[in-house]
RNA sequence: GGGCGGGUGGUGAAAUGGCAGACACGGGGGACUUAAAAUCCCCUGGGGGCAACCCUGUGAGGGUUCGAAUCCCUCCCCGCCUACCA
């Protein structure tokens, strides 16, 4: 399919937009029609130019619609695309729906509708405020995650999964969230509770399915190391995977047939371990128990069940533990030392198993403290006798380490173990699987089935997608199964192939499974055979610049990672990360303002009073603080509202010039009106009252000035977008309409560069003012102007001159002047001379160019 | 406790070894107007001086350098992430 050429077949309508005021309520839709219409931002791929791929971090559509945080993300990339364009490359820029999700589940709960109601409508409404804004998504490309023409594929994958062997159902204890009423994934959890909602989780034994990202641990810390992100997100994920060197070591229960394994990072120490601890959920633990500890033993372990995650996480909490009754062999010195149970020792890490240094771990010290066990020193250069010494030391009452520093006890001692088959060293990481099953009916339903045997297999792909039931009740079973039991046709059915009875999985897939891989999706949305082409894929990826919040850093960012490397195993995909290029927006807040009772009020009902800001009716004093935005704290500002009053490309500006897009950054009113002058400004320039072409716009004299201005701001706005500097960007193109409206005459062709810097940022209005400076065509595929580096240097310069480092006078100098040209210039200076009295001048340094400064005495 | 950011005017911020505060917001003054809004012009870090000018200033203290917001050390404060991971 043919691009079609702007301009050709839709033309922009008149109306009342020709008048001599700058009224965005008109420009603005014609231009969004414009581009819509006529496909402007339509890409196809093409091996003969350059690609590149700008994404955003697509939303979750909201009953509540866009509020302005979205569109600083959104904005910011849509600068790069028209950028990007402008340069030649071939741009990929495209918009979805993660449209899974629990709100609209909820909503079903409550009205019986079936949650694609909703979910439709919240979508078109994110749609429309989108396209409100001018950004230049091509929507031929757009996709949603609840589709099953979309979901079908999502499936598909997890079929990959399955057939690799890293899907898998266990029975484990899950954090399950009563509030919801389902489980959830480590990831979501933070303190015991849900990281979106804090509702609080306890664990659960249950049959879930799984995916075995342990399995790809190494692979997704390594590859860290391609791919351009900022230090903080890479930081956390390598934290989150938690890799850590360190070695098994088995010890035997004296006097029993049994044996467990510990992983410790500390193999050097273990001459001082002096007790072992099992974790409360250890299986070994009940067995080993004696009889005169079990009373004992079994009512800590079921404590230990009973208490939330949250207390138990709490790092100032004391430590607490019983004695099992129970010995340990140390494997080195067959010493016997006791072993303990406690819940400072977790299940889910290692092997639930440690064995105990007081004397060079702080926990184990503050352990044996408390119950007064051995402390043992190994490694010299600390005193046990006040706390636990963990730095680097030589090994002591160590027979076969003694004397050697703690790298190499390490070494040795882990050979040790394995030469005498009691253990190795090994790596241990932090990262759980990903418990990937939701009791829930808004998400995917797993393509699997039971045969009667018992096994389970995948739907294979001529019967995908597995299309989710309607259901009449979307509330889980009175017996506490997903609401997809309740569609038993749907769960029990016949294969009409065999005549054998099958059954389906009645979970979902959670949330982060369609944004897994929908920037795939992008490069070929449309493709009825496959989830992506070849050819599609191999042209556009790897996504070159992927902005969004830095909330995913460990949710979607390392789910993706992981499913991609699967894709790239499986030889379906040819780029080994997914987002070669990653930034974090900083999050918009707002002032809110709340009284001595923490009632909150809306900024239309507080004035501000002198110092003070007071509610109006009341007269009572307010606070006045900078917060997130939310509806309980009354300080949402919608887009539609700031579109309405002062149009889109005001919004888009103000969100820019906010400051730096990585910071965060209070919104306000008075700055949304700046930019707003601004572009008024520049309309000015361009647009005379009657809404004639001004004529200080000549079309080939000029003042030289503010063409010398114009080439210096093409130069910075064009290193600020590569930079994502944008802020900075806006404030050259102000001081260049700073220069030209003071200017008498202008150069027609300057201003059309203006323009075509001003465009990405600001389109419509660089659109509607290109049209009347006589083009015909839409300006999005014009060259980006060059800049002429002759006319950015200065024939006179001004030189600061400094005695001893101050400054004391600035000097003006031909361009160009040599050192001792700067200096003599310098000490023709009155101010200087009068500095430099009765003083002797030791030493001259100039920085031609930059300044002069002598060094007196 | 650990990791990563950050601290500059009344406010958002520029400047990453060379004129601190660009560009805006807010504030003050003026022009236009019957008036207001809008718009335009001037001033706006602090202190002193009639003025030319002078002093001072980037969280605190020290250091390196001819020269530091910027580099180094010590400390304080704020934000985010993380936290008994053996």
């Amino acid at each position: 399919m043919m691009i079609q050429k702007p301009g050709d077949s839709v033309s922009p309508t008149t109306g009342n937009v020709r008048t001599g005021l700058y009224d965005p309520q008109s420009i603005e839709p014609k231009w969004q029609e414009y581009w819509l219409k006529n496909k402007t931002f339509k890409t196809e791929a093409d091996p003969s130019k350059p690609k590149y791929y700008v994404l955003d971090m697509f939303p979750y559509p909201s009953g509540d619609g866009l509020h302005v945080g979205h569109p600083e993300g959104y904005t910011a990339t849509d600068v790069v695309a028209r950028f990007k364009r402008m340069n030649g490359f071939n741009v990929l820029h495209p918009m979805g729906w993660d449209a899974f999700g629990l709100p609209a589940e909820r909503h079903a709960v409550r009205t019986g509708e079936h949650p694609a109601v909703i979910t439709r409508k919240n979508c078109d409404t994110f749609r429309r405020q989108i396209q409100s804004l001018g950004l230049s998504y091509d929507w031929d490309r757009e996709i949603n995650t609840t589709d099953p023409d979309y979901y079908k594929w999502t499936q598909w994958i997890f079929t990959i999964l399955f057939e690799r062997g890293l899907a898998y159902q266990t029975e484990a204890p899950v954090n399950w969230c009563p509030a919801l009423g389902t489980v959830l994934a480590n990831e979501e959890v933070k303190d015991g509770c849900y990281v979106e909602t804090g509702d609080p989780v306890e664990k659960r034994m249950m049959k879930q399915w799984m995916l075995r990202i342990t399995a790809y641990a190494e692979r997704l810390i390594q590859d860290l190391d391609r791919v351009d992100w900022p230090e903080s997100i890479k930081a956390m994920q390598r934290e989150w995977i938690g890799r850590s060197e360190g070695a098994d070591a088995l010890f035997k229960v004296a006097g029993k047939n049994c044996q467990f394994t510990i992983f410790t990072t500390r193999p050097d120490t273990l001459y001082g371990a002096t007790y072992c601890v099992l974790a409360p959920e250890h299986p070994l633990l009940l067995p080993i128990t004696t009889l005169d500890r079990l009373a004992e033993v079994q009512a800590y372990v079921e404590a230990a069940s009973r208490r939330s995650a949250q207390d138990r996480m709490a790092a100032e909490r004391e430590k607490t533990g019983v004695f099992t009754g129970a010995y340990a062999v140390n494997p080195v010195n067959g010493k016997e030392i006791p072993i303990w149970t406690a819940d400072y020792v977790l299940a889910e890490y290692g092997y639930g198993a440690i064995m105990a240094v007081p004397a060079h771990d702080e926990r184990d010290y503050e352990f044996a403290r408390k119950f007064g066990l051995e402390i043992i020193e190994v490694v010299s250069g600390g005193d046990i006798s006040r706390a636990a010494f963990t730095g680097d030391g030589l090994l002591v009452n160590s027979p076969l380490i003694d004397g050697l520093p703690v790298p190499e006890a390490k070494k040795k001692i882990s050979a040790w173990l394995e030469n005498q088959g009691l253990g190795k060293a090994t790596v241990t990481y932090r990262l759980r699987d990903w418990l990937f099953s939701r009791q829930r009916y808004w998400g995917e339903p797993f393509p699997l089935v039971t045969l009667e045997d018992g096994s389970i297999q995948a739907v294979p792909i001529e019967d995908l997608p597995v299309v989710l039931p309607p259901l009449e009740d979307y509330r889980p079973t009175a017996d506490g199964q997903p609401p997809l039991a309740r569609a038993q046709e749907w769960v029990n059915f016949t294969d009409p192939r065999t005549g054998n009875a099958l059954k389906r999985e009645t979970n979902t897939m959670p949330q982060w499974a369609g944004s897994c891989w929908y920037y795939l999706r992008f490069c070929d949305p449309q493709n009825r055979k496959q989830a992506w082409s070849k050819e599609a894929e191999s042209y556009w990826m790897p996504v070159d610049l992927y902005i969004g919040g830095a909330e995913h850093a460990v949710l979607h960012l390392l789910y993706s990672r992981f499913w991609h490397k699967v894709l790239f195993d499986a030889g379906l995909v040819s780029t080994p990360e997914p987002f070669q290029r990653l930034f974090n927006q900083g999050m918009i807040l707002a002032h809110s303002y709340q009284d001595s009772s923490g009632k909150y009020y809306y900024p239309h009902q507080v004035e501000k009073s002198g110092e003070e800001w007071l509610v109006k009716e009341t007269g009572s004093t307010v606070r006045v603080q900078v917060e997130k935005m939310s509806k309980s704290r009354y300080n949402v500002v919608n887009p539609d509202t700031v579109v309405r009053e002062l149009g889109a490309d005001s919004l888009r500006l103000y969100e820019l010039f906010m400051g730096p897009l990585d910071r965060e950054k209070p919104w306000t009113e008075e700055g949304v009106q700046g930019v707003h002058r601004f572009l008024r400004r520049i309309w000015a320039l361009f647009v005379t009252e009657p809404g004639d072409l001004h004529p200080r716009i000549q079309n080939d004299s000029g003042d030289h000035a503010v063409t010398r201005i114009l080439h210096r701001t093409v130069k910075h706005v064009t290193r600020d977008i590569e930079s994502l500097d944008f802020n900075t960007a806006i404030s050259r193109m102000m001081e260049f309409v700073n220069a030209a409206t003071k200017a008498d005459r202008v150069q027609k062709d300057d201003m059309e560069r203006f323009l075509l810097v001003l465009a990405p940022f600001a389109p419509h209005i660089a659109e509607e003012l290109w049209q009347r400076l006589g083009h015909k065509e839409t300006l999005a595929y014009e060259k980006w102007p060059d800049y002429d580096p002759t006319l950015l240097i200065e024939d006179l310069i001004n030189i600061p001159v400094q005695i001893n480092g101050k400054l004391r006078d600035t000097v003006q100098v031909p361009n160009g002047s040599d050192s001792e040209a700067l200096i003599a210039a310098a000490k023709e200076s009155e101010k200087v001379q009068r500095q430099l009295e009765g003083k002797t001048i030791v030493k001259e340094i100039v920085v031609p160019a930059k300044l002069v400064n002598f060094v007196v005495r």
